[in-house]
DNA sequence: TAGATTGTTAATCGATTAACAATC
DNA sequence: TAGATTGTTAATCGATTAACAATC
């Protein structure tokens, strides 16, 4: 009996998900049901007992789902349970907002250290950070165990910073770079582009 | 005849093509194939084919597609062979990263204005930019045609902040703060979670 | 002409939704 | 019990792919 396969798009949806509870538990909300949790996504109510019922029966009829306990849940599924350490690579403008952002420590994740290539930047600080050259990347990734790098180096030396991380254990990337970069299957590569986010939606204007 | 409806999904993988075929001009490529597209994005030769065939033939059987005519008829079905003026609300940390950033102007987007509630921060200066007042948003966007927002606003706030403008006519919000908005079906909402991207990866690693 | 690649069709594949029995 | 909402099935809807005639 294989392990059904989860569709990537349902994975997708779950952090949606995730960071929708979490609001609720802010705002002291013990109960909610696939309506409600829909209406604020705008995802059908449907859609989300599908998605969820696929990983396990987390609601009672007639009553909906705990908050805490589908976050809970949902921490497992997504491996957020436990917080994972990350390095940055490029501090340009971009690279000095995303060391300094303080969003990633509550949801599961952590800036270790930050490295540039320019010999100027190296041994500077930023934020709480001393930069570190990036020469070292290979010898650090590996003796730290490091599973995911954060890219933020210029659109020209994205590939190649990328191939040499990899070279180093790591498996998951988020590319701040504007380009698509090529890795094997087994590392994973999601892209942060706002003004892809941009065009798309100057196209319905005119 | 009713023009026919082009999927929501088409329309969010033209400006990966665009961002793929502007570093073909950059490195001086004349054609290429919807196979050499595909294997730089990861996408099939036959979907990017169907894709552009949707807006017309751009491309001629044997030899491919005239990489700066494609550009351009890219950027015309965008509806970014013009600059977008945008403004940005929320100048913390990440927002000075967006003011700051330099990728904006060569595709098609250029940041106006920036604003804030601090009383602290009004009028003082970020980058090239004077941080005006957040309540003046209303008046300025009506008075300046502004139809782009970008938020880096606390998470509580967004909502607030993202009603305000629609009011003041604004159809396209590019929402970093974390959470989902609500707003009428003629305005579009996209967002930038970086969070959201490692989660996703971090549910396939042990 | 031979080789290559488009544009397009039809088939396949996968995702979403509607509906409802189960049950709290 | 009556009302509400889940989990799940089957039907619908939509997206992707394989294949190939057209043609440069």
């Amino acid at each position: 009996m294989a392990p059904v396969k989860i569709p990537d798009i349902v994975v997708g949806r779950l952090p949606l998900y995730l960071r929708a509870l979490e609001i609720m538990v802010d705002d002291n909300r013990e109960i909610t049901s696939s309506q409600e949790l829909g209406d604020r996504l705008g995802i059908s109510s449907a859609q989300i007992r599908k998605d969820l019922s696929q990983f396990g029966e987390f609601g009672k009829q007639g009553t909906g789902y705990n908050v805490s306990f589908l976050v809970k849940k949902l921490k497992e599924i997504l491996h957020v349970n436990k917080t994972w350490p990350m390095v940055l690579v490029g501090v340009g403008d971009l690279g000095r907002a995303v060391a300094d952002y303080g969003g990633f420590t509550p949801r599961g994740f952590k800036v270790e250290t930050v490295y540039d290539s320019d010999p100027q930047k190296i041994g500077k600080q930023v934020g709480t950070f001393t930069i570190r050259d990036a020469s070292r990347l290979g010898d650090d990734l590996a003796k730290n165990g490091i599973k995911i790098v954060m890219l933020a180096v210029p659109t020209a030396s994205a590939q190649d910073v990328a191939d040499r991380v990899i070279k180093a254990g790591v498996t998951a990337i988020l590319c701040y770079s504007s380009t698509s970069i090529s890795a094997p299957s087994k590392v994973h590569v999601e892209y942060i582009d706002p003004v892809l986010h941009l065009q798309r939606m100057t196209y319905y204007m005119r």
